[in-house]
RNA sequence: GGUGAGGUGGCUGAGUGGUCGAAAGCACCGCUUUGCUAAAGCGGCAUACUCGAAAGGGUAUCGAGGGUUCAAAUCCCUCCCUCACCGCCA
């Protein structure tokens, strides 16, 4: 959520930025200010008038209190209070519609942002390593696990219906030692805190993190209970500190967690193919920080690295891009996309989405720390994930794999598949 | 799911209709005293919004939302949460 003082006073600034994104959301900048002109106009004469009420009342007290008779001033004063309550919804309704305005609002791209279009627009920022050479023609995870027992797809979609999936057997044991893999690089090696978080959210918390109210249509929903599967978990760990004011040495805080991820990926391009790339169902590892804005952006550079790390030591090819105005999402200022090579696919999979939100989250979740100056700020959170599983699965098996359909795993997961090949 | 108790400032905790944004204590920050530590004394110490060039005002907030009243931390209703016990359950 942007601040409403920031539009109030940059109002070109804002426009532009939001306009570099492409949208038309800055359209609706003009709405919001009007909305709270009419908000502070109301706000404004209601507390002049409630100041009157507040006086009078306490006047009648004190001329009860001396036996005084006040039944000509409480007639007054009653016709104060329907002009109060007249103001004072007048006011709430614009304040609720100035939130419910702000709320769909998409934050500003950092200033040094690439400027571009759409995702053809995104620089290249570095590559590691180089695709494997094979010397065969590379078979897809999909053919992959069909001949080891790893992924069960048709089983799976019978119960549950498309993109959905079962692993099997090894493809099941390799997906729990990845998590473990990843989990234990992230705690033990970068200083994170493992989290494991709850997998069903109230609505607030959507808001908190912004996947609400903007994209509804994505989330899996319990009605009876108003609870949401969540998306990612960044939801229920950037939470976790939502309306609390954090003491300064409480931060950096450094977050993993292991979840699976629910999606309802509604008008995806992609959905139907076939595999595991993007399924409604999927396990990641995922790195968040709260931390003081002075350096959010520097520790979006170290979150990125630590994600990286565990495609370097897998000896997985990758490369990183930024996201360009066009294409960044809707709260994140600066993000970083991580795409992995699949030879089977022959193409790069997005492993990982690193993002500096800023205060923008904070701001909808009210996530304060008491600054140096005695003062409350707004936190800056971050998240990456440190990775998706499906995706990184489809590499590994991809690069890997042997002339004879084998894989031989790369050595950090040895001990944590208990095996050195599968198949 | 049932029954009961409860939610007041960073913490503890008073406060059952008016002079209560809220006693007191602790913690914290200044200053004074002091050989050091400690103690004592004095003062300060919530958040948000809003008006104002500023100085400085004002309003709201006692879990949340509604209601009664001239006036609500205090009375009424709904909801949320916490704790205890019972039932059920991995």
């Amino acid at each position: 959520m942007l601040d409403i003082r920031l539009i109030r006073e940059n109002t070109d600034l804002v426009k532009a930025r939001l306009q570099s994104r492409g949208g038309d959301s800055y359209l609706r900048v003009d709405e919001i200010l009007e909305c709270d002109r009419q908000r502070r106009a109301a706000e404004t004469r209601l507390q002049q008038l409630q100041g009157d009420r507040k006086r009078i009342s306490k006047e009648i007290g004190a001329r009860k209190g001396r036996g005084e008779d006040t039944s000509a001033v409480e007639a007054e004063v009653r016709g104060i209070g329907d002009e109060i309550s007249r103001l004072n919804e007048e006011a709430t309704g614009c304040d609720v519609r100035q939130r419910e305005l702000l709320l769909q609002l998409p934050n500003l791209p950092h200033p040094g942002a690439p400027v571009g279009a759409d995702a053809a627009d995104n620089p290249e920022v570095r590559a590691w390593g180089s695709p494997v050479s094979l010397g065969f023609p590379a078979k897809s995870h999909i053919e992959l696990s069909e001949r080891l027992g790893l992924l069960d797809f048709e089983r799976a979609a019978r119960m549950s219906g498309s993109a959905f999936v079962a692993f099997t057997g090894d493809g099941a044991r390799l997906e729990r030692a990845l998590i473990n893999f990843l989990l234990d690089l992230q705690t033990r090696q970068h200083g994170y805190v493992e989290i494991a978080a709850p997998l069903l959210v109230r609505p607030e918390a959507l808001v908190g993190t912004s996947q609400l109210p903007k994209f509804e249509e994505q989330l899996y929903r319990c009605e009876r209970d108003d609870l949401y599967l969540l998306p990612t978990a960044e939801v229920p760990v950037t939470n976790l500190h939502r309306e609390e004011i954090l003491a300064l040495d409480q931060l950096p805080k450094k977050y993993a967690a292991y979840t699976p991820c629910f999606r309802r990926e509604a008008g995806s391009a992609g959905l139907g193919t076939r595999g595991l790339i993007r399924m409604h169902q999927f396990d990641k590892v995922e790195l968040v920080q709260i931390v003081k804005p002075e350096t959010s952006f520097e520790e979006l550079e170290s979150l990125t690295a630590h994600a990286e790390k565990a495609l370097q030591l897998l000896g997985l090819h990758y490369r990183v891009i930024e996201l360009c105005t066009g294409d960044i999402g809707f709260g994140a200022t600066k993000t970083y996309d991580i795409e992995v090579w699949a030879p089977g696919q022959n193409a790069y999979l997005e492993v990982s989405s690193c993002s500096n939100f800023g205060d923008f989250q904070a701001r909808r979740m009210n996530l304060r720390f008491k600054g140096e100056d005695g003062k409350n700020h707004f936190c800056h959170t971050l998240n990456g994930s440190g990775t998706a599983l499906p995706r990184l699965f489809v590499a590994l098996l991809e690069t890997y794999q042997q002339p004879d359909g084998s894989i031989r795993l790369p050595e950090p997961l040895h001990a944590y598949f208990g095996a050195a090949t599968i198949g």
